[in-house]
Parts: C-alpha cells; structure tokens; sequence
DNA sequence: CATGAATGAGCGTTCATTCAT
DNA sequence: GATGAATGAACGCTCATTCAT
C-alpha cells in the first residue's frame, strides 16, 4: 500500500502502538472501575479514567458488553492461570485445595465484576476463562479425591458453587472484617475432609 | 371504599383507613416485586402493582429506599418470628440449626431483594428485622454450642455470614439445580460439627 | 378509588386536563419540527418546542417513531377528510380531481415529513391516514373515469404515484418559485385527459 | 507499487500518481454507496471500499460534503455527456426528448444520492454537472419547440422540475414496480405535447 | 390526601472530523 | 502523504423524584 517505503515484514505497521496502549489503558481502567462498582458502571467513566474519549472506548469494544467480555475473561484467564500453577507446584492435594480457595476468594473479595458474572454463569461458562478455572477445579477435585482426602460424593460442581459462595462472604466482610471470610472457608473445608459421611443426595440433607 | 369508621367520629383520622391500606397495598405489591426482580425495579411497577399513584407512594416513602428497607424489616422480621418460633419448637439444638438453615435459605433462594440486602447490611444491621434474625441464629448457637454440638470458635457471625453466603448459593442454584444448595449446606454444617478443631483465627485457616 | 368524593360519572378524573393540553403541545410541536425538518429531527427540539420535559414526551409517546406515526396520521387524515369532502362538494369530476391535486400539493410542500412518508409508504401504505386519501383518490379516479373524463388505462396507483411525484417538485419549488410545481401539476394533468390514445404497458412507452 | 514515473525527473510530484489513484478510488467507492445509500452513509464506509484510510480521505475531501459534491459533479457531468450524445444521434426530436427522460430516469431509480442533491440543487445548479445536463435539456426543449412538437409556454425549467420529479417516482418504483413510473412519465409526456392549449401562468392553473 | 403527569440528569451508542504516527 | 486511532457532541431512551390538579 505504501509508495516504496521497505518496511519488509511488518504488516500490521506502527501506529498500533498507541492503540494498544489505548486498549490496555481502556483495559486496566474497566478492571478496576469493574472491581470497584460492577457491571452497572457508567461507560463515560471508564472512558474517563482511562483518559480516552467515548469513539475510542467504542472503536476496541463496540458494545459496553464486549468490554466487560474481555476484561473478565482476561482475570478469570490469569487467575486460572496462577491458580492452575500453584495447584500444580503444591504437592499435598489439600494443601493444594485450600491455598487455592484461599487465594481465589482473595481475588474475589476485591472484584465485584467478577463476582457477578461468575455467579451468573458458573454452572453455564460462557467464558473461556470460567472454563478454564473449572479445569483447575476439577483437577483439584481429583487430587484430593485420588488421595483420599476428599469427602465421597463431592463433585467438582460442589467445589464451584462454594467458590461462588463464599466469594460473596469475602466480598462481602474482605473490607472491614477481612478475618470473617476466612473462618467460614476453615469451616467448609473441613465439611469436605474425608472424616466425614459420603455426601448424599438432597433428601437426607435434613438429617445433615 | 371506606371502611365504614364513621367520618364524624373521628375527623381527622378518617383518611388513615385508607392511607393505611394503601400504604399495605404498597408494601405488598413491593416485597412481590422486589423478591422478583430485586432492588433494580421500576418504582412504577411497585405503584402499579400495588394499585396506586406514584404520588401515593412517594407520600409514604419519600426515597425508593425507604420502602425498600420498610418492606424488607417487615418480612426480616417475619423470617425471624417463624425462625424462632421453630427454634423454639424443635428440642434437638442441633436438628433446630439444621431446620433453620433450611427452612432460610429455602426462603432466600425465592427472594432477590432479600439477598441484596442482607448481604449488604448483614454486619451492620441497620433494619431491625435483621437483628432479630441475628437473635434466632446467636440463640440457635447457643444451644448448640451449650450441648456440646457446636464446633467451639464457632460464633454467631460466622453462622450469620454463612447464612448470607449458602443465601447466594441457594439463589443461583434453586431454579434449575435445587440439590445443588442442599449439598453445599450439607457440607458447612458437617464443617459446624463439634467433631473438628476449634475454629481459630484466620492466620491458621492456610492448614485448615 | 377515591375515598367519597361523589365524582358521578367521570370515570377518568380531571388532571388528564393539562396532560391533553401537553400531549397535542407536543404533537403540535413535532408537527412544526417534522414539517421543517422530516424525520430526522432531535427528540429534545419536539419537547423544548412543546415545552415539556423529555419524560413527558415519552410518557405519551414511548418511541420516537409512535410520536412521528401519530403526528403523520393525524395529518393525512386530516387531509384525507378535507379532501374527501372537497371532492363531494365539486360536482364537476374533473375540478374536483384538479382542485384535489392543486390542494394536496400545497400541503405537500410545507411537509417534509409527510413527504418522505408518504414516498415511503404509498404502495404499502402503513398509516390508516394514506389509506384514507387513497380512498379518495380511488373515488376522484372513478368518477373523472365514469365521466369519459379520464384517459383510459389510468387507475388510483398512477393517480397515487403523480401525486407523490409531484410532491415532491412542490416541496422543492413552493418556497422560492411557487408557480413552478402548478405548471407540472398542469402538464400532468392534461397527460391524463381522455384526449390521449389509451395509456398501455410500459414497453409501449418509448413511443410515448 | 509505482507505475514507473522516473522518480529523479519527477521529484516533487512522484507521489501524485498514488495521490491520484487513492482519489480517485474514494471516487469510485463513494459513487457506489452513495448510489446505494444516499447521503447519510457513514464516511468510514467509503474508506473502506475505497480501500484507503481516513485521513486520505480527509485529505482530500476536507469534508464529507466536498466529496459528496465532487462525486455527484462527475456523474451529473457523465450524465450529461452521454445525453447529449444521445441527443445529437437521435433525428427526431421528440423521440430524443422521450428517449432522454427514459435513461435518465433510469439512472435516478438507481441512484438515491444523485436524486437526494439533484433534488435539493436542481433549481440553483451549484454543480457544474447539473448545469451541463441543464444545456442538454436545453438543446431538447428547444428542438421540440421548433419542430412544433413541444406545447407552447413550455420551458426547460419545467422539463427539469418534471425530471426531478419523475426521478422520484422513479426512485420509489424501480425496484418493485418497474412499470410504474414509466406509465406516469408517459403520460407526463403526452402532457407536454404540442396538442394542448399553450401552458399559463399559475393563476389559471385551477382551471387546468 | 391521592393521583399520575412532568421533570431532567444520565445511560449506551454513533459518526463527522482531527491528529499522532 | 497515508494511515487509522482518537475525539466528543449528539442521539434515542429510562427512571427516581417532584408537583399541579
């Protein structure tokens, strides 16, 4: 396209690279407004905080949706990622399953986006990263399982919808009593541990 | 339309009749809706539901607030009647937890703004409903904590915030998965049981 | 409702005073606007004409394009009316179809957005009030025919299509040479006495 | 990618030759949506097909009517060219009227753009293509008038007013009822022939 | 005192135009 | 020069709250 410049074998050229400071600026601003306020944030703030204009915001991500797509894919990827690296660089299974919860409830208390949409779509994963964190899960379901240290009858489902469910108690006491969270998560690991009765189906849950 | 309160008789009180219907008829057709569709709804469909003008509602409750927390102390309170009176019905402290928590997040799973609220407030109770329901749960753990059932460490808080947390669970799961919420209550309160540790301060939760 | 106010039989009580007066401010208005600037005019330049807030307009018409439907259909069958009596009043069948034309037209051409409607939706026409006027022009179309008045082969769509044909040259010349379009207008209509040969098929027509 | 302009001997203008192709591609790429789309089409949309950025194209059309105008002059001045040709090559001047209102109009039914500005300018030719297609009109006009086929009073004002009129109908029929508007533009036609009583002033309009 | 119409700030989104690369 | 990313004023529409009747 260019009238003789060699500019050899860079096709996409240059100028993306304030584009993508753009994009990663608009990027970083969504996480954290996202974290700080939820999905219901008003676009022009994050237009505003990541110093761009609102044609801008809408040229990376067309729809508000798409926006608040990428963002939380791109944590649920990472935080799949460094959990599905510490699983793996922890030996003990249960240790494994609980600095796993620990950090990821961790994670959850700061991010009311996060929460959200995982709570929205944790048992239909829309999102490549939800997948991901599943595998991580499952994983350690099996461990722990393999190892015997698992209660019989958890699943991993079981293991998720308690993420989901204590991360709205980290979210919820993280800020002024960052303790609280943490003694529920004691409490339902030790529900999982092996010490106890085969989980059962709901009807005998009355006689706990 | 009115009652038949003779108008002369009591003057200036006559219109209460209808103002007090009205301002049920409002707090009913808002506790429908907000267990529907939680605290985003439409003030106008509260009015239109309940049978009155937005005027009408506004006299009672001057901020969408306000009768967001009137109607959710009314039927905190209620919850917290009927729990204690369970509580108090049921002899075995322990089968009286377990009923609780059932019968709670049952209510929970079908209540959106219920939820949303007792999730945000839960440990600053502003509505007084909220604090009686903490009076059943302190008195249900302290019964089970007396006979010996109750894991010791474990507080009133801690029942409290899990209340809150297998709330979320239960919402999200009850629809499509009613089990799924059974399974995980089955889970903490095996966590609750007096055969584990002490629950102790959080810096220990990492051994569980 | 009320509480003993003997209101008789006004079922739907007073206050809808006002909001008639500001639903037909508003209509008016968009009239105004519509005419001047077709379709494509801003919502907020129909309210700050009506003088009312944004609320109020879309309180009585929830779309832009129900106002625009509404407005447009008042007017063409305002129109549609106007002419039909006209064209009762007009013995002779050929001065009624030319006053018909001479009359329309100058409607036409202050209305831009009757215009583009009426281009839009002649064939398949959407608003009772095109519907209306095309019943005239079927009742002008006949009886000019029954008279041997009207070249033979012509029928309402042609009649119908001059007519939006037309419009459009009055719209374009009324402001700054008003006699222009009446000279087409006269061109035309002579095209349509029973004078000429038989109008046929369009193959026919480059023989004229 | 240049053509092969010795660059030494052209130094300063060596980049004319892309300068002139990306011009005339904007050219070309608007003509066809414009054609397709009329005026309101999005200016990215004629960078894309033009298959260059933006800035060129603001560039060289500082604004987006400059290039709508730009375009819209070529193509009235082809237009005008080919009918003028044809006016030449075709004896009979009646014929030549007839047979220039039947492709221009076909032109106009495929063309929303060239209608939109031949509509808003026809009367105060700012583009010198309409004025070229006015002469032609001209030339028409006046060969029908001497042969004494054109009805007296007629002047090439109303020939262009009867255009941009057609040109609507056109327009509007073209694609689903392509018999349409050749039926009006034959009666039009036979309208202006010389058989009928010389064409007056507006006020007499009434009595057609 | 009830009514429901009125208000207007704010939201998600688009697009002509400008400007850094 | 060419590129296409950036800009921001508008647009259609919603909804908590106020106010005339």
């Amino acid at each position: 396209m260019a009238v003789g410049v060699p500019e050899s074998a860079t096709r996409s050229r240059a100028p993306r690279v304030d584009a993508i400071r753009n994009r990663e600026a608009i990027i970083e601003a969504a996480a954290e407004v996202l974290a700080e306020q939820g999905t219901a944030v008003d676009v022009r703030e994050i237009a505003r905080r990541g110093g761009v204009g609102m044609g801008t915001l809408y040229r990376h991500f067309p729809k508000k949706e798409d926006l608040i797509r990428t963002v939380l894919r791109k944590e649920f990827l990472a935080w799949a990622d460094s959990a599905r690296q510490a699983a793996i660089d922890t030996e003990d299974p249960w240790l494994a399953l609980t600095d796993f919860y620990q950090e990821a409830l961790t994670g959850c208390a700061r991010h009311r986006a996060i929460m959200e949409n995982f709570a929205l779509t944790w048992s239909v994963p829309d999102l490549e990263g939800i997948q991901e964190l599943r595998l991580v899960v499952e994983l350690l379901c099996a461990r722990a399982a393999a190892a015997g240290l698992l209660r019989p009858g958890v699943a991993t489902e079981d293991l998720l919808l308690l993420l989901v469910s204590l991360g709205q108690a980290a979210q919820l006491t993280d800020e002024r009593h960052p303790q609280m969270w943490t003694r529920l998560l004691c409490i339902s690991l030790d529900g999982l541990r092996a010490v106890h009765d085969p989980l059962v189906v709901p009807a005998a849950a009355r006689r706990s």
